[in-house]
DNA sequence: ATCCCTTTGTGAAGCGATGCACAAAGTCGG
DNA sequence: CCGACTTTGTGCATCGCTTCACAAAGGGAT
């Protein structure tokens, strides 16, 4: 039984939220071509999304649309923002410099919009002292100093699979409590810890079933993103 | 036992397919470790699932559990295997060799099992002709040869946004039905062509988007991998 | 002010996934 | 061969997400 709490509904489904970064892209797309309004049709279809999914997920921000209208670019893409909490700086750490952290710490997408990497660690003396995209790659043992000074709240994890719940338990021992996982393991963490895995054998594996699928029998549905 | 009869069930639901890589990987530990048998408690444990989601999961493949015992490892390996399609060889090429593409095509995680790297295309002259992990960038021109001659069934994009969509085009037109796309764009295929895309960006979001809540309110539900 | 047109916001039905709980089916010791 | 024990496979209630369909709301023309 829930409470009728009448406060603010902070209740955001988890598939919206999922979707939010998705609207976001389009809208800052729709904002630099000089687009003023979009309706949710012209932006679902952007999104690549139902429109009555996209007025249900918006729905759950507020009443930000005018009916007749629809939805003021510009003050969409600051409320989705808020709510994503992107008008804050996120510092994040990656963790294991190789082949992948390397490719993460080259990127630029994402340093772009709220996220800033604030620190490059690995434990290998060979990769340690390393200047990569502008950041000096620093040893592993300084792990909790550098979450601790830099104000570090999300840490990338990029070693290899038996390196990373050791990592992870540190980093989580050091307070951090949202992690973006790229190694093939399942991380065990506490109650309150926030993981996301990232997993590209297991999405080929996925494309795999469905191409096997194809070639077997005429019976098919597809696609999704 | 279970004869391989005409009447499968390919109805498969998608959150099963998603999950049995992450069996099966679980799975493969075990067998490298000598384990011969394991209870669905165990497995679902290993892989970080319900338990009775675990078994429901396995029901769709077939009854290949025994009763009081559990599963044998090796065999329930095999069954996974051939229903996600890993018992046949998949060649993958990878379009766009910057960061990621090199990353990616360094990777020997997901070559080892079903999926070969048979070409690696790029547009930039400055590229092309680079080896990289035995094997030659060859020029974007060449990419329906490519596809068509070493029989690839799955690209991989990892082209700049702007390029993936062009590309895309061109990929299905040759024939490909099943796309990985790392590029943060919304791609649009015709029908019976799978998409799953990989994006660093939204998972970063999402991950805000909780951390930001847990600074806020005292009521949150976490975690979920 | 009134009418018409467009588009939002949402009630409700539909659909698939989840997890509990247990009968059925098997093992094993005696 | 039996009876205690273990573990699978699944019926069923439930939950959350998706989609349809439409009343309500606003804008603009006259
Ligand atoms: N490269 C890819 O395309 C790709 C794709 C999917 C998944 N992955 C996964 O991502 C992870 C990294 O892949 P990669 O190709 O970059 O591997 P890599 O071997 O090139 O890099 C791993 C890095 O982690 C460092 N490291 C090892 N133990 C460490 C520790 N305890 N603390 C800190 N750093 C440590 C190593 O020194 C190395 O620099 C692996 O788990 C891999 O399975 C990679
Ligand atoms: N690097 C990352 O960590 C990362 C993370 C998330 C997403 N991404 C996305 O992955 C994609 C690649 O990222 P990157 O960092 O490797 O970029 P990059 O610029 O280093 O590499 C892109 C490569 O694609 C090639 N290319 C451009 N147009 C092409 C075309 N028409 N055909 C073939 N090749 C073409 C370029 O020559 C270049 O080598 C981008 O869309 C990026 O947004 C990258």
């Amino acid at each position: 039984m829930k409470s009728p709490s009448q406060s603010r509904d902070r209740g955001i489904p988890e598939a919206t939220v999922a979707r939010l970064p998705l609207y976001l892209r389009a809208l800052n797309g729709m904002a630099e071509r000089g687009v003023a309004t979009v309706s949710s049709e012209d932006l679902a279809m952007a999104a690549g999304v139902n429109s009555a999914k996209l007025r249900k997920d918006l729905s759950h921000l507020g009443s930000y649309g005018t009916r007749g209208v629809g939805y003021d670019v510009e003050y969409l893409v600051y409320q989705i923002s808020r709510e994503l909490g992107l008008t804050q700086d996120w510092a994040v750490a990656i963790v294991g410099v190789g082949n992948l952290g390397r490719a993460l710490a080259n990127y630029g997408g994402f340093v772009s919009r709220g996220f800033r990497v604030a620190g490059l660690l690995d434990a290998d003396p060979e990769v340690v002292g390393d200047d990569i995209a502008g950041l000096n790659v620093e040893h592993i043992d300084v792990l909790e100093a550098v979450i601790e000074r830099r104000g570090v709240s999300i840490v990338v994890l990029a070693t290899p699979a038996v390196a990373a719940q050791e990592v992870c338990d540190r980093v989580v021992a050091a307070g951090v409590t949202s992690i973006l996982n790229f190694a093939p393991v399942v991380l065990s963490v506490p109650d309150g810890v926030d993981v996301r895995k990232v997993d590209l054998s297991i999405e080929l594996q996925i494309l795999a079933f469905h191409e096997q699928r194809k070639a077997g029998g005429p019976l098919m549905a597809v696609d999704s993103q």
